[in-house]
DNA sequence: AGCCAACTGTCGCCTCCCCGACGATTGAAC
DNA sequence: GTTCAATCGTCGGGGAGGCGACAGTTGGCT
């Protein structure tokens, strides 16, 4: 059985966790349990009053969120390593979001109780979660804006950058293959599958991406993030 | 001259400054000070280096942001007790939008510097920036989730709803008339002014409001809160 | 009073995208 | 291999809303 301890280095692939100081990242270790779900079971739901906070470490989780009517927003699918739950722990409210696991997945877990205790100790803990929220703030500014502004194929182009590129969560590396169906790309992006196929289809025939089964591979991520900033249908 | 001290009341009318202890209120207004801006001045200007922390006392500012295109998106129009500029200084990244000034304004400025001195020596800060951000995370959130799913006519509906009580960061009241131009309301909400107006007229038809020259009346509130629910167009 | 800029009210065309439909393809399970 | 659920590919109709245009209205300014 493995401990937290030893996804340190996985860990220290995201910006989050990289930025914190040795001493901090420990404490954050050393205070998680693991954790393990399987497809379909529910990481957190919305409403809920907060749980703690979490860090993906193998899977895939989708975060997004549900209305009553059944109309559902997916807004990450949440990779290794991102983090998510810190909103709430933050002002104390109910969680904002359904976190519903995709793919079998592992994750660390600090629970709120947990956290405070470490946040009295060391008030420091306040600026670090600040500074995951703020990260998503800035995303969630440039999404905001941009969704209305530009058009279905601007949008998912620019959204399989950012999923490449692990939502500038990764101080690093891209991957190249996507594992997400053209239906959760439309949940995303607010659009309809159709629109989401069709949009593929001229990327493809441009060279920008392979379009495979349930997921896809970049082959030209800067053409991808050429096309986010211009229209290219003929 | 006054004091920001003597404004303390008005801001305590805010959620954000009103659950501050009252050392930490004291200790913000002895280190702010007052500055005027008239029309059209630009308060802070998105990319540029953080400054500080601002608070709307009187006026009105246009927070939003614009690309080099020109496409102009509006925010949120701040008014008394609004606060902003929190995010570049909870992570020392540029700021994230422009503030330029609608109505001639006063507001209390605390500068980055003199903000990291007061962090330095009572951590709480952190937590109360993190807090700050999280009111307009949720917020955010919301908005993301609607401006996808929701029709124009919702859109705008609940848009007024969220002015009318300042965008939830108001402890009590409401205000019944907004001073607001039906472009401005088509740029927050990212749609044409022609769409905005319409809807306007659907909801005078419905006495929901009262629109006038530059602005509106809302005359049932609990009226509009129904029609951001659903459709009410035949 | 008279002028001008800002704002409102309305029309028509056109584009993008939603939606329903249905068959083809893929991969996993037995 | 067969079966079955999930996913992809594609068509056509219809609707919401963008966009240009232009007239009417309001209120500040001199």
């Amino acid at each position: 059985m493995k401990s937290p301890a030893d996804y340190r280095e996985l860990l220290r692939a995201g910006r989050w966790f990289r930025n914190l100081s040795s001493e901090l990242q420990d404490q954050l270790l050393s205070a998680a349990t693991l954790k393990r779900f399987s497809p379909n079971q529910t990481v957190m739901a919305r409403g809920q009053p907060r749980a703690g906070l979490f860090g993906v470490l193998e899977g895939a989780i989708r975060v997004g969120g549900s209305t009553e009517a059944g109309d559902q927003s997916l807004l990450v699918l949440a990779e290794p390593p991102t983090w998510f739950g810190e909103i709430a722990l933050i002002d104390g409210g109910p969680m904002t979001h359904d976190a519903v696991v995709v793919r079998a997945a592992l994750v660390v877990f600090i629970p709120a109780a947990r956290l405070d205790q470490l946040a009295q100790q060391d008030p420091a803990w306040w600026r670090e979660l600040a500074r995951l929220m703020a990260i998503k703030v800035r995303l969630l500014f440039d999404t905001l804006e941009e969704q209305a502004l530009l058009p279905a194929s601007a949008q998912l182009a620019r959204r399989l950058v950012l999923m490449a590129e692990g939502y500038g969560g990764w101080t690093a590396q891209t991957s190249r293959v996507l594992e997400v169906s053209q239906e959760q790309l439309a949940t995303m992006l607010a659009v309809s599958r159709q629109t989401v196929n069709q949009v593929l289809k001229t990327f493809e025939a441009a060279q920008l991406v392979r379009v495979c089964y349930a997921g896809l591979e970049i082959l030209d991520l800067p053409g991808l993030k050429h096309a986010s900033g211009e229209m290219l249908l003929p």
